[in-house]
DNA sequence: TTTCGATTGCGCCAATTGTCACAATTCTAC
DNA sequence: GTAGAATTGTGACAATTGGCGCAATCGAAA
């Protein structure tokens, strides 16, 4: 195990999936070769952190030349486990939920939504795109059985931390979260919160600077 | 100006609004005063980093006792601007469209939709929730007119850069976007993207190890 | 009033993350 | 085949970010 030694950044993985994304676009549009000068331009990172992250997994590029994009993108994908399907389920099949499972940008991606759980038994039977809603007493033995990973998480607010823990206590390690808590995990489990609102907060204090300065 | 001197890290700014979050939380519950290391086990930070994070602000503390909620989410609120309505704009009344102009998460927290742009002519005119959907031309004046900091977009992936640049050309500094790209922008407009499926994709780097390891 | 346990704010250091700069290499053109 | 332009991968350094530890202070209890 020869890179193993070194502990990968997080934050690197974290940027891999953008560098991914541009180049299957670049892919897609018939470019063959690009260089970290110009993948860093339509990522707004500098070349020399491109080179840097990617130099943690192997060395990709040709000096003098740069990249091939068909051959970094697949390496990439293998890297970060791509290059298979991920079985996922969703908790909470309210108007978010029943929206996620009809959003087709998942499949495409490899992320197969392949169960739905409810407590609201009115629910339990009915089906959207292939996937049936199951009862939450079946979750432990359907996430075994379908080897589910991923969990996506679309209940109200209240119940998102016991579902959450509950999601955990059935082996799953990565949860999407829709809800609007900062939910609490064994430090070996991953969360991603989905949050515009969060996201428009991180925004606004620059803008009120802004604003601030026009008043005055 | 005695605290513009140190320039505030953005990090910091990223995790205020969790802070506001779990405070109101807490508040909501009837708590008054919580310490640094209770509000650091709510949110898995260290008490340490919450403590120095505040301390770019003001001393809102008292040793001994910890910090009064009330006090604290009051001014945090005020630190980040969120004491005061932000009007936003949404382009691209799709289906996400519709869902975001529905959405009733946005409004009590002062995020406010009061315009909604689509370039299809047979959208133009519809009404959602007080929103009349106008066209692509009007966007320009209704933005000045209407004091419109904030926009959220929701055009397909290939619209996606341009209709940013267009709002950017409007005046707009803080962007919202949904659609899966890596927008490009002037550094002084900001821009957050809701992206899942990148979100799962930071993820399975971490699951692949596990299921390789399983595997071998 | 005094003592004591609790907890903040912050200086200082440690760890992490990002960038620079350059030798090594590749490709092209002549 | 050679010269020159381009570009990688990486070691060394710089900048940023996080956390320790403690003096200062607070509130409660005696
Ligand atoms: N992040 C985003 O972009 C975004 C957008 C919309 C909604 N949301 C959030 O998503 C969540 C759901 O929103 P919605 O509009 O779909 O609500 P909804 O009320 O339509 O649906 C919630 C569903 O969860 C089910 N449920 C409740 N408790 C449950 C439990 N313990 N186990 C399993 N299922 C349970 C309910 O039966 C219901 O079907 C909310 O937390 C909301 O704030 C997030
Ligand atoms: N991040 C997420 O959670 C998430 C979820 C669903 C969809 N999406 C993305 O959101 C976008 C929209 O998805 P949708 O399902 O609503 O698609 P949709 O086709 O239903 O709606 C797109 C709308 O944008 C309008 N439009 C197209 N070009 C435009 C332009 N130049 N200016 C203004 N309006 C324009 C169209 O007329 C249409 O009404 C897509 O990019 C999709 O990938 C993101």
């Amino acid at each position: 195990m020869p890179d193993s030694i070194h502990a990968i950044p997080e934050v690197v993985i974290l940027r891999l999936p953008l560098y991914v994304r541009v180049l299957t676009q670049l892919k897609d549009e018939g470019t063959e070769v690009i260089s970290s000068r110009e993948l860093g331009d339509r990522l707004s990172v500098t070349p020399a952190q491109i080179r840097k992250d990617l130099s943690y997994f192997g060395r990709f590029g040709k000096q003098g030349r740069g990249y091939n994009v068909s051959y970094l993108v697949g390496e990439l994908r293998q890297v970060l486990g791509l290059d298979r399907q991920w079985n996922t389920a969703v908790i909470g099949i309210g108007r978010l939920g029943r929206a996620i499972i009809n959003y087709p940008g998942f499949a495409p991606e490899g992320f197969k939504v392949v169960a739905a759980f409810d407590a609201d038994p009115a629910q339990v039977g009915r089906q959207f795109e292939d996937v049936a809603i199951q009862s939450i007493g079946e979750m432990q033995q359907t996430i075994r059985e379908r080897n589910i990973a991923i969990a996506i998480v679309a209940v109200p607010a209240p119940q998102a931390q016991r579902v959450i823990s509950e999601l955990v206590s059935c082996g799953v390690k990565a949860i999407l979260n829709y809800a609007p808590i900062a939910p609490q995990v064994p430090e070996d489990v991953r969360v991603r919160n989905i949050d515009p609102v969060l996201a428009l907060q991180t925004m606004t204090y620059h803008l009120k600077v802004r604003q601030d300065e026009a008043g005055s």
